[in-house]
DNA sequence: CAGTATCCCCAGTGATACTG
DNA sequence: CAGTATCACTGGGGATACTG
């Protein structure tokens, strides 16, 4: 039994099983650049609502691949940084981040969403 | 405009529009060590229902990750196999492999799905 | 700001039966 | 064997309103 109650016998399903969900991929790597609010993330993931966003990201903290930071001020101010173990992921999400970059350039569209290399020397 | 109607913009988001279907890694994955008929991915992915199979294998298809080969013989044979597009997605499914097998050690589970590393060396 | 709480809908999925 | 066709359902997810 894993976490989510279910049998994990391959490693790739295992992976799919932590990180597989709508937006975590996508939440996960855009953490990789630094500790960021809510609303912040909620900005570089429009697509996903408000609740979706929440719910993957307790989701996530659930399995320790965030920490989330809430600061006792009005008005709210909540944080959300990776765990080491959600740094551990670090390879996986620019494998994702590499492969995606070359199909759009194969494929000839813009990148508008890029990231500061200085992240992947951390 | 991509693939699927909706605009790309990551690249993250890019990769996982094109893989992040509910079995797409998964199938992606197996057929790494090689042709497989249908028969042989329902037996490594149980999960997935016949129909769910089929058109995972369709959108893939699409997609042009996988080819479809149909030998015109009674019983019907149908192979699938990657094409080089597909078989650049290597490094991005051995990443989720590595992660997954280093987490499943780390919690002490069983590996029963593994992979000769000779189709590494490919 | 960063959420919860509700309501509600339909698309994705399962189950089953059938076919070339 | 490798599907397709059909029906039925449910729960994932959207929309909206509200709150500490």
């Amino acid at each position: 039994m894993n976490c989510h109650g279910i049998d994990l016998n391959c490693p790739v399903d295992a992976t799919l099983r932590l990180i597989g969900g709508k937006y975590k991929a996508l939440i996960l790597w855009h953490l990789i650049s630094g500790t960021m609010r809510h609303g912040e993330l909620q900005k570089m993931i429009p697509q996903a609502t408000p609740k979706m966003l929440t719910q993957q990201l307790r989701e996530l903290e659930n399995d320790n691949l965030l920490t989330r930071k809430v600061y006792p001020v009005v008005p709210p101010k909540v944080e959300y940084s990776l765990t080491d173990f959600g740094k551990s992921l670090k390879p996986l999400l620019f494998a994702m981040y590499d492969w995606g970059t070359q199909y759009m350039h194969d494929t000839g569209r813009q990148i508008s969403c890029s990231m500061t290399m200085s992240a992947k020397e951390t």
